[in-house]
DNA sequence: CTCGACATTGAAAATACCTTTCAAGTGTGA
DNA sequence: TCACACTTGAAAGGTATTTTCAATGTCGAG
């Protein structure tokens, strides 16, 4: 026969384990006790076992284990073990507050990994919660009838201004990114009216990105500031401002680093924006883009 | 023999199962692909089969998925199991709701900002749970010795080589951007053992970037890979590997805009561990340059 | 103090499950 | 069209789990 433990009636409860253990532990025998109490102290340990391996560590047999197992309401050990591995997992990402401090000099790699993923997170969140759409919008319905855009950006908005334009040509749209004022500036003079003209900067006050930008505006250009500061210097130009986030930054994370993700966002929306509004253009130079650099593919 | 599967190096991925089910998608077969696909579509209800059950329901055999098991970076598909019976009771306990459609080509702007931002917080996410930190560790200790770094990238990825290069420069080390496939490698000859070469590339397999690489590896340098295809043609010349996360693209948002993100997140990593071990010149060199910057600024 | 009934326990057999092997099927490039 | 490499599942081979069962220990009654 069989031998039948356990009241049959509890399901395999998930979490309340540690509590389940203190309430039959008076009906367990004294090598089951071990068990339970084992596996209640370290279920992440536990979880790596097999019934071999608990059985040595709680110097009892197999047959107890799976005893304690049929007691604690589980078919079986294996699956006890099952739940021990959700239970780990749960009671690991349950402590994980410390993601808020600043990154220290002797923080380890994981740690830094972890903080600048949720800040980055964070700071994805707050651009799209503060960006204004209808000045987006008219951004888009701007620069999507454009006959050419020239995006304004140095240092790392520089990058981002490059990185816009790409994706414009890539739609068949015509943008220039300048990262050398003087050229920036001679090329706003050949701007007028239907042409869009956009500054990307952080601070809201690189002269060399709102000389450019004051040309464009003066020679009736649609003008679009992408900065952290509405009220900047940059923003007397702009017909369209688009505000980035301004996260909190320390001695080991430069405001260039989550600035550049805020306006990467925003150029990402802007993007898209205007493919939408090109998309029987935009859709077919996607794909030919896209097939033209298959063969750049070694194998 | 024995067949033999998966990276190895990868541990098991505590909760990025389903990122990492998108980054060796393409590295499967078929039958591979209904496996993981199950497993990742149904966490907790495949914790719940037996090897038999789940070939069964995605009409395959147990070999397949024990072969799948391995791929994903478990010894087996006992391990799976157990990792999979965390993830269930983790992402059971709380998790929102989650904006999964796609981009459309008539979503209102605000639809489309959401989106994009959701999009790239999972990105985020899943790159972090993604990366190996050993792996990470031994770079950025290859990197903060380095007597010189050079990286590699062409297209979008190139924008994020030279994010990082300017980031290194201003912690005062030495290292160059290389898009031009030619000057890359002429500058590739001229590295040596304690040198390190960073090569980026998405799909890991854009010759352009490999051939640089695969002459600094040849040279004696310190290589590192940041792909999203740890099983890439680029990996072959690797000494470390980075592992960006594919999130799904759709045809209004290009493969380039995730894979961008990842990246950067990644190189950021690269730098904050750097510029922690390198703090006694890396500190007053950021302070420096940010204090040569404020003279840009108007007013 | 001795005996017997019963509970407890672990060794070992039996089973279920997981892993590996291998041959047949499938597609792919020359 | 053929040769080749890759993919796949059936079945053999191992492990882990479960069950059985006999040995041992416990305790109360005679």
């Amino acid at each position: 026969m069989k031998e039948t433990f356990g009241d049959g009636g509890a399901a395999p409860a998930p979490a309340a384990l540690a509590a389940k253990v203190r309430t039959l532990a008076p009906s367990m025998t004294r090598s089951m006790q071990r068990v339970a109490e084992a596996v209640a102290n370290d279920p992440a340990g536990c979880a790596a076992l097999t019934v071999t391996g608990l059985a040595e560590l709680t110097g009892t047999s197999e047959a107890t284990v799976v005893r304690t197992a049929r007691l604690l309401g589980y078919p079986g050990y294996r699956d006890l073990r099952l739940a021990l591995a959700g239970l780990a997992a749960q009671q690991q990402s349950g402590r994980a507050p410390a993601i808020t401090t600043d990154i220290a000099v002797d923080d380890p790699i994981a740690d830094v990994v972890a903080k600048l993923a949720y800040d980055e997170q964070q700071t994805l969140a707050d651009t799209a919660a503060g960006l204004d759409t209808v000045q987006l919008g008219a951004a888009v319905s701007a620069a999507a009838a454009a006959r050419r855009i020239d995006v304004y950006g140095v240092g790392a908005s520089g990058l981002v201004a490059q990185d816009l334009t790409q994706k414009l040509l890539r739609i068949g749209l015509i943008a220039h990114a300048h990262s050398d004022p003087h050229l920036a500036v001679t090329n706003a003079v050949q701007l007028r009216a239907g042409d869009v003209a956009i500054a990307i900067t952080h601070s809201g006050s690189t002269g060399d990105v709102i000389e450019p930008l004051r040309v464009a505006f003066e020679r009736g250009a649609t003008t679009v500031a992408i900065t952290g500061r509405p009220d900047g210097p940059v923003t007397q130009y702009a017909d369209h401002i688009l505000t980035t986030s301004t996260a909190r930054e320390s001695e080991l994370r430069p405001a260039a680093m989550s600035s550049r993700t805020s306006q990467l966002l925003v150029v990402d929306c802007l993007f898209v924006g205007v493919a939408q509004r090109t998309y029987e253009t935009a859709a077919p130079a996607l794909a030919a883009s896209y097939e033209a650099l298959a063969h750049r593919h070694r194998r």
